[in-house]
DNA sequence: TTATTATATCTTGACGTCAAGATATAATTT
DNA sequence: AAATTATATCTTGACGTCAAGATATAATAA
């Protein structure tokens, strides 16, 4: 009997004629997101950083050797507007973790680059990322994750 | 292989030292919690509503009558800071969706009240959401469902 | 060449949220 | 009764995001 189970009872009760279960499906599943976005966020934050430049920097950092990346690259792989990705570079600039390298063959594009500070901070934000995550999911036997992440998996495919 | 798959290898191979699953699991969670919510958003828009307005007046709705509720009650349903609620009803109050009525045997309190306005349209709005909803969720089977239901309620109980 | 269309990035203004603390009232203690 | 603590709500300022469109450059067509 959960906070989800209370809002279920309330809707059949009162709106009888709707099938709520798909709310109840995808309420625990937005539920779940925000704990967990917000547990990851005190990890990004003893690095200094926020969810928004962690991505960035965690992008470029796991393509390779030598870290860089445009920033419509860096755009493909994020769920965020271009307004949004200016924004972020912008900052992460300003605090040195990263640099624009303008294309000298062509004036509207740039190259994203991981300082060696950047590198250095999303080495160590990532490794402590990964501990808080295997923490976070400790709860869930082997079985139960994979089964988990097959089903989210399934669903997911349905939207990209 | 999914965006999440690539994200896999591609750390695998920059930091084989770190065991990456719990991430694939997490980033599939909350990529799908963003899809879900961007479509369902589109729901809310078309009845002149947004998420945290919806969020609002269905907690109202679902209580049944009178309706009501004071600040303090809907914000122990929602993960908002007090901040954000009376932002909340300044919004809904403006837009005559509800009312503000003082305690007058408490000054401090107030009760939030559905009005005949709010009541039409978060009915009309949670008749629609629901429809969205079940075509988001359409994709899975009933077993598919109830399955990840089940699980993601073990996993939210971690949290709550 | 000149005009048109496509591409890449950035700018602007508005919005919802949060953290921290302010305000006002009520309940409790001394 | 006065002082203290607790409760309920609101205020402020900053931040990240988005939608819409602006700017600048490149590629293509006439």
């Amino acid at each position: 009997m959960d906070h989800v189970d209370e809002i279920v009872i309330q809707w059949n009760r009162e709106r009888p004629d709707l099938d709520i279960e798909p709310m109840a499906l995808i309420g625990r599943l937005k539920r779940l997101s925000q704990h967990l976005s917000r547990e990851m966020d005190k990890t990004f934050a003893t690095h200094g950083l926020n969810p928004a430049s962690f991505d960035v920097l965690a992008t470029l950092r796991r393509t390779g050797p030598p870290f860089c990346l445009s920033p419509g690259d860096l755009l493909a792989t994020m769920m965020v507007t271009s307004g949004t990705m200016t924004n972020r570079i912008d900052q992460l600039e300003k605090t040195g973790l990263v640099e624009r390298i303008h294309n000298p063959k062509d004036g509207r594009s740039v190259i994203i680059s991981l300082t060696d500070k950047g590198f250095k901070t999303i080495d160590a934000a990532v490794t402590a990322h990964v501990k808080t995550q295997a923490k976070l999911t400790s709860h869930l036997s082997k079985d139960e994750k994979e089964a988990l992440n097959l089903l989210l998996k399934n669903f997911l495919g349905g939207f990209e």
